[in-house]
DNA sequence: GCGAACATGTAAAAACATTGTAAAAAGGGG
DNA sequence: CCCCTTTTTACAATGTTTTTACATGTTCGC
């Protein structure tokens, strides 16, 4: 069981855009019309993601939020799921998920802008001590 | 991690003029309508001068609160990283970022006269702790 | 004015830090 | 065991910060 579920049954929204489609109450993805087929970390991974689409969201809190890891635990196991993630979405792989250097990573809908670097939304950890 | 953040939630209000907005709580910067990207340090520096637009920061003010470095420390980081930030500020970067010479740097609202040199509006610690 | 002494500007290299990646090792459920 | 998933390992690639070396600018005494 992922660490994800653990008391967050709350209500959301299935993501939808161009390509991409999510189901979170059936677990159920989808790219281009074809169903991916996602680990449990990948999926719990991209679900939160997805979840909060547009912020940029710590590896602090991904590695708390998917497998339960306190900050001081170093593991490059989020970058592994990361990248598989990548290349199970194919060439939309650096659309969708952006790497904000030195804090953490991001899920875009396809077609939002993307000039910038918006900073953390806000963590405790995101920038400062 | 900045030495910005340590210790300083004070509520900052966001800056805004002709050309440039800053927004402190999601460490945005909007050039011209296009967000700038900037690095940690670059934000950082940025951040302290903006909010104290019209003063003029010393150098040892400004090398203490984001770098953390005491007054002996003798390095050239800082004048890097205002030339960077001048180069990403594009042609407003000489009118927002004026240099103070055998002082430190201004930063100044866009229309902003500009007359000669104003003192330091303060000394040692006006800036920070 | 002129030049010495010192401050700042600048480009490039060096040092350092973070992330990407492939492959091997470790875990876990039939 | 076997297969699949997850994590670790080791190294490559990339991003950021600091230093270095020299150019340019400013002040000040003469």
């Amino acid at each position: 069981m992922g660490m994800l579920q653990a008391g967050n049954n709350y209500q959301v929204m299935p993501y939808r855009d161009e390509h991409l489609a999510m189901d979170f109450t059936q677990q159920a993805v989808i790219l281009d019309s074809e169903r991916m087929t996602l680990t449990r970390k990948e999926y719990d991974l991209l679900a939160l993601l997805v979840q909060h689409a547009g912020e940029i969201i710590p590896r602090e809190a991904l590695l708390m939020q998917v497998w339960g890891y306190s900050p001081e635990i170093r593991t490059r196991t989020l970058d592994v799921h990361v990248r598989r993630l990548r290349k199970k979405l194919g060439g939309y792989a650096d659309q969708y998920i952006e790497t904000i250097f030195g804090i953490g990573y991001r899920f875009q809908p396809f077609h939002a802008p993307r000039f910038f670097r918006p900073q953390v939304v806000q963590p405790a950890m995101a920038v400062g001590a």
